[in-house]
DNA sequence: GCAAAACGTGAGTCGACCCTCACGTTTCGC
DNA sequence: GCGAAACGTGAGGGTCGACTCACGTTTTGC
């Protein structure tokens, strides 16, 4: 995902450093205010306080910008929610701990991730961007898969696959409510969401964890 | 919301009723496919089979091309949207009857009409277009509202817009992975997202319609 | 049939924006 | 301290795309 064509200088001193990551910050603070084609690279050089020059010092162009966004937050995304997710499991915590968990580190990562709203507003855009969007929603429909088999193992495989989808989109679907609202969403709607999936997710699986076997008491959930 | 400055001529003769009818068919394609920045007025005018010029003797600028196309599908959305909901309502329908009606009235609208896709796909963008969201959003919002109303008069009325907007933002959510996955949902995602509704709004009411008070049987709803 | 109005055209204008490059400044290695 | 490498700059090139306008064509009203 770096520069196949075109590559740039990386930085190495401390000076530089400090610039691309004032670089990037602006460029995900404009990305998500006014979109990817909203921003310009020289408001984006201008509010980094440096000069455009300076971008293209270690960026090939634009959207290299919004790559080098989407793998950091990618990067923390991953980081965050498996230690949560480990943290839940190791603390041998219940299945409504877990959805709490989950929503609890996104809304989180949004709160300080300013890239985690650059991304989710522009990722369903064009073509160009669908990669980081796809892995995004792989990345995660994997781990709610994992989940699932650890909480759930009746539930059929292929079903399973639809859960977890669907965990992801009313999740991706909250973020996306924040960013409509700024950058913050209300905690009432986190909240809620968790209302909304542990209720949907209720007849798949409620038994504390392993040990006891699936189905005991439990629906079938056709 | 029709054009205050620089206003053009309406079509008058039929010949130019069908062009701007096919200016805006393609547009909604374009502005869909490619999002509103993406799509060039020269391509639309193009798939329109028009020139440049036609495109402008209708519609000052581009602008104003999306804002009638979000007209016309939230003019369409109404109506289909009371069909299905009044049509419920007087053929006296349960409650898990009304949800699955209000998830394929919104899943044919955008089955059929391009400028939904238009709309999901730009309205939360940049500020210019946010308007039109919002306008779509407290619509629905509203008509929720007031169906929670006639089901569930025991939910205090501030709880009852907090369950009002999550129903908005999943079915939304819906039509967004609509518009990722090319305009289409698949089928089980539909589905899913019925049995998704159904399990939040149980506890809320589950009573068939009026007559029977809420509440017997069913759980406080903290 | 004819004038007038409506309609249709597309080469061209103008501004915006991405990106470069030649030149100046700071830091590094010794 | 000094040469070299890394860093920083911003005016300007080149392109692209929204929008115009002067001129040609079709329809309407009578």
């Amino acid at each position: 995902m770096s520069s196949p064509a075109g590559t740039r200088r990386a930085p190495t001193q401390d000076r530089s450093r400090q610039r691309v990551e004032r670089i990037l910050d602006a460029a995900g603070h404009l990305f998500s205010e006014k979109s990817f084609d909203g921003a310009t690279t020289e408001e984006i050089a201008e509010r980094a306080g440096v000069s455009i020059g300076s971008v293209y010092q270690y960026f090939p162009n634009k959207e290299a910008l919004f790559e080098a966004i989407a793998d950091q937050y990618l990067a923390r995304a991953r980081a965050v929610f498996e230690r949560h997710m480990t943290a839940a499991a190791v603390e041998g915590g219940t299945w409504d701990e877990i959805i709490d968990r989950a929503i609890d580190a996104f809304d989180d990562l949004q709160r300080t991730e300013v890239g985690g709203r650059a991304v989710w507003l522009n990722w369903a855009r064009s073509a160009r961007f669908f990669a980081a969007g796809a892995a995004l929603n792989e990345e995660f429909a994997g781990q709610a898969e994992g989940i699932l088999a650890m909480f759930a193992p009746a539930l059929p495989v292929k079903r399973r696959r639809l859960v977890a989808t669907m965990i992801v989109e009313v999740i991706s679907a909250m973020l996306f409510v924040g960013v409509r609202m700024g950058g913050q969403i209300g905690p009432e709607i986190v909240q809620e969401t968790k209302v909304l999936l542990r209720r949907y997710l209720e007849p798949i699986a409620n038994a504390p964890r392993r040990g006891r076997k699936a189905g005991s008491g439990g629906r079938s959930d056709a």
